[in-house]
DNA sequence: ATCAAATCTTTACACCGTAAATGTTTTGTG
DNA sequence: CACAAAACATTTACGGTGTAAAGATTTGAT
């Protein structure tokens, strides 16, 4: 019988397929693509796409999972590149914006609330996942050597909402050219960091140990 | 000849189509729904309401900028229900998650940016025009007030970046159920308005009046 | 050489958006 | 009343889509 693709081979053509559809998509927003289109691309028959995925949101999906483990990867690089947990937070942050500029495509594939659920794809909800554990991981460190008081997973969560709506608003047109984009972002850096550093009650300088127990518990 | 629908007539007929619209787009996504399928929800037939709009993108941008008024009209009631200025910003981001959670189909479209360019749909930018307005115009009281320190417009811009985040990230399902957005929410805005509250330099408590200048002009 | 599985292509179908042609109703004018 | 004509609505037509199913081709094992 006929010999049958190796893993690689495979895999391979998969990402020929994804990278053909990652342009596509770049150009023409997620919908305004075809797979005939990528087909054609990559130099193949209309339905060979279905050979290797098994529809047109399991490529999407694919592409998305693989822009989010871009990303994860950034900002692990980022939190990896500094030492001291104080200057982990601006490194983190200013990665975050890089990525958004550098491939502003990916990113708003990777958080178009459009798409279908991703429930059906384990490994864009693992992708996902590892995004999320990494943009709240590096608080645990702030967190523990005092500079940030509260619960570390909600802080991270919150600083990354709140980045993430902040370029939501930029791509959406509501925020003029990237240098306003990058004062208001280190404005609001400034802001969430000065209001999440001292206990509610206290407005001192917050002493550089100690465990800082949140608010709420 | 034939009598010529009046206006009434004509909106009237515009806005059972957006309804029929808007229904459909929350059941099945703005780009799942289909035209023809709109006007056999009317009970008409399906080149009809190429009568009452240019494409599908001209319905899909009226449904939006209705939602955008919506959203607009109870962000101004908020603010007005309430007298002083200290308790602006609690009413409106209140008001803000009442109505992504009351209609998280209308949020979502709202701030859906794979959906088409709004230069070509001037309504459509107007109600969205309205909408940043009437995000960052109490901020003018606050800081007025002296409660906050900074640009009244970057302020806002913040807030409504930060809120509509954390609202995102609760879409995609990365922030548990209703209360945890709540709790969420509640903790940021604590955050940024101890954060925004006080002089860069100082942390004794900001007096009651005076114009407050901001730390970067 | 033949077989049969793996791979790829072609065909087919229902549906889409929308342009153009066609039909239908209504009303002012003769 | 007849009728032209405008306004409104429908039908038809076309190229394109996603994808299921059938057909064709390749190729290692026998």
């Amino acid at each position: 019988m006929r010999r049958a693709l190796t893993g690689e081979e495979v895999e391979a053509f998969r990402a020929r397929l994804c990278a053909a559809a990652e342009r596509a998509f770049a150009e023409r927003g997620a919908d305004g693509v075809t797979l005939r289109e990528i087909a054609r691309a990559v130099g193949v028959s209309a339905m060979t796409p279905y050979r290797y995925f098994r529809n047109k949101d399991d490529i999407l999906s694919a592409v998305r999972a693989a822009a989010f483990d871009r990303f994860s990867e950034r900002m692990e690089r980022a939190q990896a590149s500094v030492g001291a947990a104080g200057r982990k937070g601006r490194a983190v942050g200013e990665a975050y914006l890089a990525f958004a500029l550098e491939e502003p495509d990916a990113y708003r594939l990777m958080f178009d609330l459009s798409q279908p659920d991703e429930e059906t794809y384990p490994d864009l909800a693992r992708a996902r996942a590892r995004a999320t554990r990494t943009m709240t991981a590096y608080m645990e460190d702030l967190v523990a050597e005092g500079r940030l008081a509260g619960e570390p997973k909600k802080l991270g969560l919150i600083y990354w909402a709140a980045v993430h709506g902040l370029v939501n608003l930029y791509m959406a047109g509501k925020l003029g050219d990237e240098a306003m984009l990058r004062e208001a972002h280190a404005t609001m850096m400034r802001t969430l960091t000065r209001g999440a550093r001292s206990p509610p009650r206290s407005g001192r300088r917050q002493a550089r140990a100690g465990p800082a127990r949140a608010a709420r518990g």
